[in-house]
DNA sequence: ACCCTAGTTTATAATTATTCTAAAGTGAAA
DNA sequence: TTTCACTTTAGAATAATTATAAACTAGGGT
């Protein structure tokens, strides 16, 4: 993904191109791969690859627009560990505790036959398939 | 269950009946339904009901001592809430975030038929099934 | 029944992850 | 360019959990 496509992709969903944001946005989104992070391991990355120091909370909110915005997902796991994805299609997960390691597993590699009806008044809003990982 | 079998239950997974341990795992174990909770919300039901305090981390050492005996299982889900069940045969879940509620659901009410094998040199270790709600 | 000791509980401090605050900075519209 | 709402920032605040170290106790050995 381009800059210009960066400064497009902030701009359509009314995110001012800030020089914070820009810099995250390409960190993210100008790799071929889908890349899982936690805001930590961000942080660090970032702090790492560039000169200037972007403060965590500012972390914390681009991280957070991004998502609203849907330029990224959020996947919860056993150990109180976030973290972010930039695939954002429909998808699940393998999740490997030993090495707190996220792999995609794409949405028509699973396919569940079988869910039960919704309770009361609810709505199925998605579903989320976990494949916990051991050696 | 009975107060004997509680102290079977903890003495057979190599837990000393202390009066703490006792109290909780009656106040857990003594219904006909699963129960699904927090540690917050275990510390202010036990707190209303009995007159006498169990501290904050007695209740977190006695519920993940609980866990790691096979009489309690973990299942986290978004918002960073971590959710203890006393279900712990295998089975999925229901979540409703407007709520915070998790409702389990028969293992046999979900079918699945097709999934990925699991990585390189990685097994399965298990599948879990979250069916996000909305209204 | 009484000791003894390893296992347990407790209050409190420490840690970790995240959010809040309020002051300073900055895109971009006019 | 000026202006102002949106952003960023450092640091404080909050929340959840774990660590610490002293006091307590269950239960085996005497």
């Amino acid at each position: 993904m381009k800059k210009i496509d960066i400064l497009k992709k902030l701009r359509s969903s009314g995110l001012r191109p800030t020089k914070q944001r820009v810099e995250i946005a390409k960190f993210l989104f100008e790799r071929e791969k889908t890349f899982h992070f936690t805001v930590e391991s961000l942080n660090k990355l970032l702090t790492k690859k560039s000169a200037s120091k972007i403060a965590l909370a500012t972390i914390y909110n681009t991280v957070h627009a991004f998502k609203t915005a849907g330029h990224l997902s959020e996947v919860e796991v056993r150990g109180n560990k976030t973290y972010f994805d930039t695939n954002v299609s429909n998808h699940h997960h393998f999740y490997d505790s030993d090495t707190s390691e996220l792999i995609d597993i794409d949405a028509n590699d699973v396919i569940i036959q079988k869910i039960p009806k919704a309770p009361n008044g609810k709505k199925i809003k998605n579903v989320e398939v976990f494949i916990n990982l051991k050696n």
